[in-house]
DNA sequence: ACCTGAACACCGTTCAAGT
DNA sequence: ACCTGAACACCGTTCAAGT
């Protein structure tokens, strides 16, 4: 085990950003070090750093994977014959249960990323932008006479509101143990929501 | 500097919180060292662990007077003959001022908190739950003849969707930079909701 | 060329020893 | 009794030296 050639820089990476989402949803991100990422693909430290810039960097990379996944969940969620308000609501709901699912990462994916890196993965902004596009897509069909301003920023405002949900019930683990209402309260913001923008 | 008894344990205490509470504001909860607090008080560092459980413990400290002065620039912000409309607004943009003016502060508060503590301060989930209470008056005025359980649900949900407009915010330095569409956002949310609450 | 192994400069936390 | 100072067991990251 370790030995140079064994694997390419590619299955390298893979190796890396597999193993780091495997450790952050057992333990969480804080809890994750370089250097059991390294015993756990069966490396030494050191070489993490000829194929990554930084920890923060794989990170960023495990990130990336996270959005495809949240992204194609929340697409996956809505059936076929939906109405637009069926349709968000089946996608807030995933949202909602991916960050229940796998907290730690959600956690890593939206709450611990106030320093800006250096170098982003290319496309991942991309990634949350066409999240915000699914709901944006649904929001025409409801209203077609929005304007794409108005569209941009409704999808922003409804998706406040989920994500606030989800965010508010990562903290609340610190500070309330409120009972699992979040269904209830996604599903009242969307009714909310989507009865004014009807309108 | 630093001889002994030179201030009671209160006085530690307090001076602690306070130089942590500035270093935070400066540079960002996890640029924070127990070394760096010590000797912003004049101290070694193993006199902060004489005083406080551990750096964790500190940190819970300084959110319990964060979410203090969060409750008091909401309960400031609004106007004596508002109506609850204006009133919510007036504390969803109060809010969102306190996110975007102490970034770090507000994410430490309400992001870098997944895992739970030992012993969490006494009145900090109180603390959280007078900040609800706001809003939920001002829900009660709106509509007399809501349950407590309705008044409850519409006050999560729609602190959900401002905390949610400031949380991506900061998530967004990452991924996005949108424009500053916050107070817009917060503002449909609230006419959006508060239209649905009337009915 | 690829990876190791050991080092460097840090951490948070503990605790005997000083005053 | 209160605080120090030095240690302990860790970090992330770097980089000469091996193969």
């Amino acid at each position: 085990m370790g030995r140079r050639s064994d694997h390419s820089r590619e299955e390298l990476q893979a190796m890396i950003i597999e193993a780091t989402l495997t450790l952050v949803r057992d333990r969480g991100a804080d809890k994750v070090t370089a250097r059991q990422i390294a015993t756990a693909v069966g490396y030494t430290p050191g070489m993490l750093y000829s194929v990554f810039i930084n920890l923060q960097d794989i990170f960023l990379h495990v990130n990336e994977i996270g959005l495809r996944t949240l992204h194609a969940l929340c697409a996956e969620a809505v059936s076929e014959n939906a109405t637009p308000e069926e349709a968000i609501k089946a996608m807030g709901l995933a949202y909602l249960r991916f960050a229940g699912t796998h907290t730690h990462q959600f956690d890593l994916m939206f709450t611990r990323s106030i320093q800006q890196p250096e170098m982003p993965p290319p496309g991942l902004d991309n990634q949350i932008r066409t999240l915000f596009e699914l709901v944006e897509f649904q929001l025409r069909r409801l209203n077609a006479s929005a304007t794409d301003e108005e569209v941009h920023l409704g999808a922003r405002a409804l998706w406040s509101g989920v994500h606030g949900t989800a965010a508010l019930r990562l903290s609340d683990q610190l500070y309330l143990d409120a009972p699992d209402a979040d269904r209830d309260i996604v599903e009242l913001l969307v009714t909310s929501f989507v009865q004014y923008w009807r309108a």
